[in-house]
DNA sequence: CTCGACGTCCGAAACGTTTTGGATCTTTCG
DNA sequence: CGAAAGATCCAAAACGTTTCGGACGTCGAG
């Protein structure tokens, strides 16, 4: 049904070893006899089959992500955008993109990786959102597997990543809002068990005693980065006694429900509280306030990630094993006027 | 470096075949042979070599979707979700995805679907966002591959898909406007070469004729689907002599967009103007105003192509080879009070 | 006792490529 | 003229699995 390479052969009357070395150009082969074969194999509608050149040559050229995704609602639009890059990247190399879905700290997540590495159903992988201890970069790594992450982790494994400096973004902000008179701020934060939490929290600490303010535990939450999580947690933090004035969330999302919860009290964002958010997600440019954010460039990360990736199983060298960007201050409406 | 069955085969002293079938539960083997082989394997930590498998059974287990990136951005929510959708659809029946991208109408678009149908690198794929003429869908059914759309086509070729009467839902808001008390409506359609957009220009058409109401051509304009789409389209209504007060648009984000130009001119969406959208993303329950919009649960409809899809690939009848379902119209605040 | 059935196992071929290690023939050059 | 060099080709093995067809031994029925 499907031609093969030895159709070819038998149409004309070469050996499928020559038919095979012609079409992939080698110089072993004569001239005309190449042009005949891949004329013929032209006109008879050959494709290579992917699958059993990957058997024989031990590459799929495939790389596999695994998206964290929470529930029902993959709701973070920052994965898809992520996706895109990772897929638009590995594209550019001739790459294919797998992608399985999978909860996080699910105990059938591991399988989920195992299968991926152990089925050599690709060369390598994404790890997107490293959790401090993470075992599937541990995993990874002890397996030898190609990896590259987005994201630091707290062991000093030696492994290839891409980062945001969070402590940074995050410090710029504290600062800012500090500049704007702010006294009491509130940080909503991810789950601790994620790395970039740590690092986002180390900056908005690292700002406060840099500015000689003490430290209020009860300002400091711990959302699920979802819009109803960040809701929830700016309700807690309203209802203090002394409730901030301005409040830093782990991601936009929680932003925008923080936002909701302030203005469900009547509050004005950007008057009475300032709310900024983490990642300039497209939507943070048209919410209502538009919304004051530490941009990362998402997109451009995943095709980042998947270069460096390809690099990594190809064998070459990569120019710099890790990397750290600078994140942005994006100043919009829901942090007040300056 | 990896465990093979021969490698089993070895340690155990059988045969590669007898290897195999123990794995596969064949019941021509010995049942203590079985869990001997079985208990080794597990031992060994053997994991079957999927390429090789899938070269064998002339079978991937991989089911293709490729995602209509319309540039940079895969701006649109929506597909995030379809794709959570239908990966985990196929999760449930031990399918893994395969994603690619290329932009709509892309010269080289008929160069990926090729490469994924002749390379046998999945076994089915997924068409989303139809077009009306939609060449994608005429090369896999003149190829026999088997494939399940997302929405219909106007040539009545007989494939399998599942769609959205979009063209009910608009009526019904239309309808809706319609009681009030709105006359002159617009329309910001998609481009018309989906398929989609006309279904729901005609239940445009259709809502205004059952009710006495003439089409006037100058209400309808064509938007990209992008907020920046809606946004411009927008803004050309309310240039208009005569401006519409209400106006429908084919996706959420032409709405967001929709939404801001209007408040740039002064304009209370929900009171001065009123907007309607089509998809209900998860942000438009958070927009401001909320966006009253046609409701099409995209989560589980990529959920119920994938499972159909592979249904088909299994050989197994589809009770339903063409499903229509009703969408539903979300009321909010964006269309005023009723 | 013989025959067929059954239970258990296995060799070899196949899936569609790529690669290794020559084989064969022609050309070139001392 | 002989040998080395070059050009062109190919058979066979390999990648890791599944499957086809049969082999071999044992056991129960006739």
């Amino acid at each position: 049904m499907n031609v093969t390479l030895k159709d070819i052969a038998r149409k004309v009357g070469y050996s499928v070893t020559t038919v095979s070395r012609a079409l992939n150009d080698y110089d072993d082969v004569n001239e005309e006899t190449k042009q005949l074969i891949k004329r013929v194999a032209q006109e008879m509608g050959y494709h290579p089959h992917v699958i059993a050149q990957s058997l024989q040559r031990r590459r799929t050229n495939t790389v596999g992500f695994i998206v964290p995704a929470t529930d029902r609602y993959l709701s973070d639009p920052y994965f898809l955008e992520l996706l895109a890059g990772i897929g638009d990247g590995a594209a550019g190399y001739d790459f294919d993109l797998l992608v399985s879905t999978c909860k996080p700290m699910d105990p059938k997540e591991h399988l989920v990786y195992e299968r991926m590495v152990k089925g050599r159903r690709v060369d390598g992988i994404v790890v997107a959102r490293t959790r401090c201890d993470d075992e599937r970069i541990a995993y990874l790594v002890s397996e030898g597997f190609p990896l590259i992450a987005f994201g630091r982790i707290t062991s000093d494994l030696d492994f290839p990543y891409l980062d945001v400096d969070g402590e940074k973004g995050v410090c710029e902000a504290v600062e800012y809002l500090i500049g704007l008179g702010h006294r009491r701020i509130g940080f909503i934060s991810p789950s601790m068990y994620l790395m970039f939490a740590k690092h986002r929290l180390d900056g908005y600490r690292r700002a406060l005693q840099d500015n000689g303010l003490e430290l209020d535990l009860a300002l400091v939450v711990e959302g699920n980065l979802t819009q109803a999580g960040g809701h929830q947690r700016m309700e807690q933090l309203l209802d203090l006694e002394e409730p901030p004035t301005a409040v830093i969330t782990g991601n936009d999302l929680m932003a925008f429900g923080a936002m909701e919860a302030a203005q469900e009290r009547g509050l004005v964002v950007g008057r009475d509280v300032a709310v900024i958010g983490f990642d300039d997600v497209p939507l943070a440019a048209h919410f209502r306030p538009t919304l004051t954010t530490i941009r990362q460039p998402i997109y451009d990360i995943g095709k980042m990630l998947s270069q460096m990736l390809i690099k990594i199983i190809k064998g070459e060298e990569l120019a710099e094993r890790q990397i750290i960007l600078q994140p942005e201050l994006v100043i919009r409406e829901s942090s007040g006027v300056g």
